[in-house]
DNA sequence: GATAATTGTTATGGACTATACCAAATATCG
DNA sequence: CGATATTTGGTATAGTCCATAACAATTATC
C-alpha cells in the first residue's frame, strides 16, 4: 500500500500529455538499461542467444541443432564410447539423451550397437552418411558462422573470449 | 547398413578387455572434445549455465532469478513504463510476462497501476520493500558473484569480456 | 463513426531440463 | 557359488522457458 496511484501517474507524464511532438516519429525514449549492462550473466545469454541463432540459420540446410552437432562431434572423435560416456561429457542427462540418439538414429546419422563385452551399454557409432553430414556441418559452421565472429571481433579477441568463456565453464 | 557390429566392437577394446589395472584407480580416459573447444557457442552455453547457476546461489536468500532481477533493475531505472515496454526490452514475450509479473506482485515487489493516460496499459512500479529488495540484490550481486568473477578473470579482462559479449549480443 | 491497432491476458504447444523408477545386465562380496 | 548392489538404457512425468493464436477492452486512424 506504500505506492498510491497518484505517485503512479506523477512519474510519467509522457505519453499523451507531454510528449514531444517536434518530429514525426519522435517516439518515446530509449529505457534505461541502468545496472544492467553491467551483469555479466545478462550480456552472456544475451550473446548466447543470438549465436546459437546464427548457428541454426548457418547450418539450416543440414538441419543440425547445436546440441545435435555437438553430438555428431563427440561421436566422430571418440568412437566406441556407449550413451552414458556421451551424454556426461555433454552435460545431457541419460533419460534426456535418448530422444535426442531417437531423432539422429531415424535420419541414419548414427547407430547404437549393442556391447559384446558389456550387454547393457549401447555403443554409439556414426554412419556413412553421418559423417558426411558431419563433414558439411563443420564446412558450413567454419565458413559462415566462426567466420562471421571473426569479422565482428577480430581472430584475437575472439580467441580470448573463447579463453574466458572456457575458463568460466571449467573453474567457476 | 553402413556400419557392422564387428567394426563396432573392433574399434573399443577397452571396457574389460583391455583395460591397463595398472593403478587402482585408472578408469576409462578423459573423452576427446576435439573441435568443440572451439566452437565459440559451446563454451558460451557453458560458461553462462555457470554464471546463472552461481548468480542464483548468490542472491538465493533474496529468491531472485536472474530475470527477476533484471525486472526490478529496469523498473527502478525507468519509472512510469508500461509492461510492453519492460518486456520488450528485456527480450521477454509479453504473455510470458504476465505470469512473471504475477509472481513478482504476489510478493509485493512490485505494483501494476492503470494509467490514466491510456487505460488500456498497466503502469509498473517498485514497492518499498522492492526497492529494499533490490537494495539487497546489487549488493549481493555485486560482493558475491561479480567479485568471484572479477577474482577469476581479473578486473581488465572482465571489463574486455563483457565489452565483446555486448558487441556480439548488439551487432551480430 | 466504422475500422484498425494496441494492451494485457488466457490458452496452448513445443523444446529443454530434472527426478523417480524399472528391467536387464553386470559387479561386488560374503 | 549366490545374494546384494550397481550400472545401463529406457519410460514416465513434471517443471521451466519460449512462441503463437486468439480475445476483450481501449485507443488511434481516417
Amino acid at each position: 500500500m506504500t505506492v498510491s496511484k497518484a505517485t503512479a501517474d506523477a512519474v510519467k507524464p509522457s505519453r499523451a500529455s507531454g510528449k514531444a511532438p517536434v518530429d514525426g516519429a519522435a517516439e518515446n525514449p530509449a529505457l534505461q538499461m541502468g545496472e544492467l549492462s553491467e551483469l555479466l550473466g545478462y550480456s552472456l545469454k544475451r550473446a548466447q542467444l543470438k549465436v546459437f541463432e546464427d548457428f541454426l540459420r548457418c547450418v539450416a540446410p543440414l538441419q543440425l541443432t547445436p546440441a545435435q552437432f555437438s553430438v555428431l562431434l563427440l561421436l566422430d572423435n571418440n568412437p566406441g564410447r556407449n550413451q552414458t560416456e556421451i551424454a556426461n561429457t555433454l552435460g545431457i542427462l541419460r533419460p534426456n539423451f535418448v530422444a535426442m540418439l531417437d531423432a539422429l538414429e531415424s535420419r541414419d546419422l548414427c547407430t547404437r550397437v549393442r556391447s559384446t563385452n558389456d550387454r547393457r551399454s549401447h555403443i554409439l557409432m556414426l554412419t556413412e552418411k553421418g559423417r558426411t553430414v558431419l563433414a558439411r556441418a563443420k564446412k558450413l559452421v567454419a565458413t559462415k558462422h566462426e567466420a562471421r565472429l571473426n569479422e565482428l571481433l577480430g581472430p584475437a579477441n575472439r580467441v580470448a573470449l573463447l579463453d574466458m568463456l572456457s575458463k568460466i565453464a571449467a573453474e567457476f
